[in-house]
RNA sequence: GGGGACGUAGAUCAAUUGGUUAGAUCGUCGCCCUGUCACGGCGAAGGCUGCGGGUUCGAGCCCCGACGUCCCCGCCA
């Protein structure tokens, strides 16, 4: 065949007069009866070549023949365009390929869909197609990014001592956490695989072993249902350090970041990056991962509503909920009576049962409570006020919810601004009414805080974990803690989790067996590759950044994956359905 | 598990109150065209209105059901 001498990115004025044969795929062809141009695309970019019949009269009838997608090899020479034909569009734009030589490599079937950027294709056509999808330019730019910012992780990590270590996919099913993917066994029949929702107890050991710095850019698997950031299968940037504090874990992972904004975006990001406790998000913005670009806060207003002329919030009060409110400044004349209803269903997912404007209680207020409300919210003219009653949980989830979606809306920001924070202090547990047991927040390894232990005999939920998440535009990109390296306070742990000694030796005995053989204080964090990549590419759907993702019911359009087995793979495996 | 939006030529969309032969653009195919780059001109083909029921004299449109895609809640240590 005729190999490349270039890429189609490269012809430019330097290769004026110069010989070179180019591969490519056909984008448009335009044929003029006499002279044909092709357009000829590979993942470096676009070079128009010309077949012109008083040049090379042989090649006009398989030129006339091309077809989009066709893959061709052409040799020539390059020269510039006449005088008022350049293109300042394309990098190119000032070159041409006058062809001397043309082979066909393969034809192509008419594609679904047009191969450009601005396709107007459903998303479950391209999908189905994702080999074509890929060609576009887009989506060939951000695997091309993706490539960038794994590479730079890669040498910053190893450049400061960690090693890149693999650790199983066939792994052991534990309790806690996600619903697992099993995987079953052939040889030990009744018994399966579990496919790591992260390698966390497997970067611990190796912590134990004396690795130090380990790290790994690692496929996780979690049997959740999906969301727009949300695949079963994502990457994580998986870190773990010996002999540290959570101050090392916040000084090298912001370096790592630093350089990715810089080298992927050019944007310097300020260190170091500002840190709020996650009582204080909550309290603020109603959520863990706060996005404060958006000005409006959630501000507590319970106690003005105690024995007010509102009935309805006058029995939150008694009842031991909470009120806050939003005071969406300067907004009044744009929320209209629809946007208030809107805000009143959007709640109710969060099980609200709505949203009141203070214009709309305004009438059942006394002066006082006006008078407080006005001074405690800083209400001037045209703002618009709204609240929410109910259980604290339901209150922020539902306001933070609507402060996001209201401050999107009404574009109450400037999108290329960049909202970076350590959100710490986590609590270690919640207790679960339904199970009537605590349950860990980020998991049950995450060591207490010291200040704190006395809490795991009175109240465990007081207890501050050594935990941290890193947020960027409400987004989390990642967590991570200082992990437990006391056998006893591990006991304690699993004692509140109520895991049973005889669980606890079964699920991961390995893991507290070794606690006890000489484990050095450690900690860790994940980022998740595939949002860090979302943030650089300023794309709202994780399908972007994937090459071969899966729709939110979790199949793959393309291979048609999960699908049936042969009766006879099942019977090998002793599994009936 | 729950809520919402959508499903009509190859693609993206339209079709008045339920009423004649379901239209447009892009693409495809054919002819013409020597400076285009979203080339242009003329012409043509292409539809069981995603699937299964129902209401009606009559359904793309109304009702019911399953399916698929997307967004959200739950879930995601």
């Amino acid at each position: 065949m005729l190999k490349r001498t270039h890429t189609c990115g490269e012809p430019k004025s330097e290769l004026i007069g110069k010989e070179i044969i180019l591969n490519g795929w056909c984008g448009s062809v335009r044929d003029h009866g006499g002279l044909v141009f092709v357009n000829l695309r590979d993942r470096y970019g676009v070079t128009q070549t010309v077949i012109d019949p008083k040049e090379t009269p042989n090649l006009i009838e398989s030129a006339k023949s091309l077809r989009s997608e066709d893959v061709i090899a052409v040799k020539g020479s390059l020269r510039s365009r006449p005088e008022g034909q350049l293109n300042k569009n394309m990098p190119t734009g000032e070159v041409e390929l006058l062809v001397k030589e043309l082979v066909i490599l393969n034809r192509a079937n008419t594609p679904p869909f047009e191969i450009e950027d601005d396709t107007n294709a459903s998303e479950e056509l391209r999908l189905k197609y994702r080999y074509l999808d890929l060609r576009r330019p887009a989506l060939q730019k951000i695997l091309m990014l993706r490539h960038k910012a794994a590479n730079i992780t890669r040498n910053y990590l190893s450049d400061h001592n960690f090693l890149e270590i693999e650790t199983p996919i066939l792994t052991k099913s534990t309790p806690e956490g996600a619903r697992d993917y099993l995987v079953p066994s052939r040889i030990s029949k009744g018994h399966f695989y579990a496919l790591p929702q992260s390698p966390q107890l497997f970067k611990q050991l190796l912590m134990v072993a004396g690795f130090d710095r380990y790290f790994q850019i690692v496929k996780c698997f979690r049997d959740e249902d999906l969301r727009a950031d949300r695949q079963p299968e994502f990457t994580q940037i998986d870190c773990e350090m010996s002999f540290i504090d959570r101050e090392d874990i916040y000084n090298i992972m912001e370096g790592l970041i630093v350089l990715l904004w810089k080298e992927c975006k050019g944007v310097e990001l300020k260190r170091p990056f500002e840190r709020l406790a996650y009582k204080d998000a909550v309290a603020r913005f109603g959520s863990d991962r706060p996005d404060r670009r958006i000005p409006w806060e959630l501000q507590d207003v319970t106690t003005i509503f105690k024995g007010s002329g509102f009935k309805a919030f006058a029995s939150v009060v008694e009842s031991g909920s909470i009120i806050k409110a939003i005071n969406i400044k300067n907004h009044a004349d744009k929320f209209s009576r629809k946007d208030l209803d809107t805000a009143g269903e959007f709640v109710k997912a969060y099980g609200a049962k709505g949203v009141a404007s203070l214009k709309g209680i305004d009438k059942f207020l006394g002066d006082a409570e006006k008078q407080a409300l006005k001074s405690e919210l800083k209400i001037e003219e045209n703002d618009i006020v709204l609240l929410v009653g109910d259980k604290p949980k339901v209150v922020n989830d539902s306001l933070g919810a609507l402060r996001v979606d209201l401050g999107k809306k009404f574009k109450s920001f400037d999108v290329n601004k960049i909202d970076l924070l350590w959100v710490t202090d986590f609590p270690l547990m919640e207790f679960d009414e339904k199970d009537q047991r605590h349950v860990s927040l980020h998991h049950p390894f995450t060591a207490p805080n010291p200040e704190d232990l006395h809490f795991m005999d009175t109240d465990a939920t007081k207890a501050r974990a050594l935990a941290y998440d890193l947020v960027m535009n409400g987004s989390e990109l990642g967590g991570g803690s200082i992990r437990i390296h006391d056998r006893a306070i591990q006991q304690k742990v699993f004692d509140l989790l109520k895991i049973t000694r005889e669980e606890a030796k079964k699920r991961f005995g390995f893991l507290l067996e070794a606690l006890e053989f000489g484990a050095p204080p450690h900690g860790g964090i994940a980022f998740g590759l595939d949002r860090i990549i979302m943030m650089l590419a300023g794309t709202d759907s994780i399908r972007d950044v994937i090459a071969f993702p899966k729709t939110t019911s979790a199949s793959d359009l393309m291979s048609d994956a999960p699908s049936d087995v042969d009766p006879a793979q099942l019977k090998e495996l002793g599994i009936k359905i």
